[in-house]
DNA sequence: CTCTAATCGAGACGGTACGTCGCGTCTTACG
DNA sequence: CGTAAGACGCGACGTACCGTCTCGATTAGAG
């Protein structure tokens, strides 16, 4: 692949990345996103046909991130371990994840996030333990569950917020010891 | 109250509800809903500030119809019969519901659900078990969880889709007792 | 007639007159207007059909005034005199006249004054003399120049504006002598 | 300068001209304008503020040839050869300049008409006669009585109108020589 | 002095044009 | 000769007035 294409793409993953913390997704325009990167307007659909697929591809490497973090950590009898990496991590990107999690920008992190969820799921061998629940909602709600709780957390007000080992803990048990254990 | 304008009102309404069941609530314009309602367009900024507006007041009916069947049946130990009646409303409206959970329109109606969940609990008498998860979080995993699943289920296969009694008991499983039970 | 129309008629009127005195006549509406008046919107209607017709009222009026203090000392060797006490009436309602000859109510006024002008000279017996220039040109011409220098010393800085009778003299002789003279 | 950009303003101007011969100026819609120039409608906006703005253009130009014409022959002891040089060039124009010097169209004009008609007279070397009246009006005044003259001319029954020469003396000795010569 | 009809206020309504904004395509001038 | 800059067509937005209309609530002026 071109250097300059590399380039290119890596300047306006910056320039949303950047504009996301200044304000919603919705509001920004595919000119803002241009010239925040100090790139052509048409320049942009050379790379991407929306602003969207830009989102979708910063989520991505978001998520991948986010994923590598914890499910190293995840087993049925050690969950809570994850559940804290995740936490840790959010917390390490508030801003980004609380502009990923509100708005227009939402339902395409959602989209991401049960995609990858769902190949990693698809990846663990064991048959899982049949209690009438479909393998596809457990992970949807798993997902949207996590999404969820991260997206109240992100939102309260920064003085009296959870602590992440609180956090994590009331995740563990609402959103995945549910869906991984045998319910 | 003028009976012209509870008329439009009205008018306006339906209008939103036909067009929902044909194409998801963003792609709807303001022009399209007023020629819907044969109304002239400016006619519909004299009642509401926003098609989202008009989304609010069709999901604050349509949830509070929604509760109205579910919530009476709510009981800490027979919370599954009021998760039936809850799909068996749905179900007799599926293609609104999809369109209410797909798209653009679901923020706007999951901030509704909330918002009334929350009326809702803070009527009840009884301080809630202190297992560390504050109320507000109760609420909105508990509200959260179940369009979850209701979007999920409306989303599968007509074919093969779950039966009613069985998406209940696993919402029941996995959204209610959670959050209303001891944990 | 019945005496509430009457009442509402200059009621409209007088609001006209005041309004003129702070926007300009394009800018003034017909709901301004009804409202300054204390009278409801459709009332506007049922005494005109639009506030061209309205101004049309006023400046029938305003203009008869004019004319009945300046025609009666006009004469082919004293229109001098005339030209004087015309701009004596107008300086003293100059507020007024100013809206009157700006923006989108000039040319009804002009249309008007040109019309009452007509009457007048149609009113004078002898035959004109006949220098080639039609009878309606001559009017034409006196009137719209005598509304352009009105226009024009209104439209100076108050403090460096010409005194009345040195205006009145130019006034008599560019638009008056020329045409109603010999030539 | 983008020779996009030169295409567009000047299928405006002729769009604007074409229009102004059917219908008067105040009756034509930015949209009608738009339509007729075979160019979007916001594009319009791109060039002018409004379609005062587009008047005002298409009015310099027009003016601006219309002076070409005639000035040169202007001098004190030769205006009437001016006079008919005008008259021919409007001849040849009927339908534009009425629609140029009625309507709403008629303010603009004339503002540019008097604007162009006081830089040429700034050109002018020699101190005017001063007979107490003061250079603006002189301008002011002929400019006015010129435009009230054509447009009474134009106005006229197209049979019984009065022939370019006689028309061009009566402009002449009723507007140009009171104003040029020393009254 | 009453009663009946004209007149009024209030304001909802269907229209139409406005000027703005963002999109995604396509042309052009420049390096 | 390719590429960024940006002009363009499109279409929805929300605003502002327009003039029509339907209500009741007054208020003349005729009987």
């Amino acid at each position: 692949m071109d250097a300059r294409q590399a380039r290119t793409r890596a300047k306006l993953l910056e320039a949303l990345l950047s504009l996301l913390e200044r304000e919603p997704f919705e509001a920004i325009t595919v000119r803002a996103l241009a010239a925040a990167a100090g790139v052509g307007y048409a320049t942009f659909f050379r790379h991407y046909p929306s602003k969207e697929a830009l989102l979708d591809d910063l989520a991505a490497d978001e998520i991948a991130e986010l994923l590598g973090r914890a499910m190293p950590l995840m087993s049925v009898k050690d969950s809570g371990r994850a559940c804290v990496a995740l936490f840790d991590f959010v917390a390490r990107r508030k801003a980004l994840w609380r502009a990923l999690l509100t708005g227009g920008a939402a339902p395409i992190l959602r989209a991401q996030f049960i995609d990858q969820a769902r190949a990693i799921a698809a990846g663990f061998a064991g048959p899982p333990p049949d209690d009438g629940c479909p393998v596809d909602l457990r992970v949807t709600f798993a997902t949207s569950a996590t999404l969820e709780i991260i997206a109240w957390w992100l939102g309260q007000d920064e003085a009296e917020a959870l602590p992440t080992e609180r956090i994590a803990a009331i995740l563990n048990r609402l959103a995945i010891t549910p869906t991984v254990g045998q319910g």
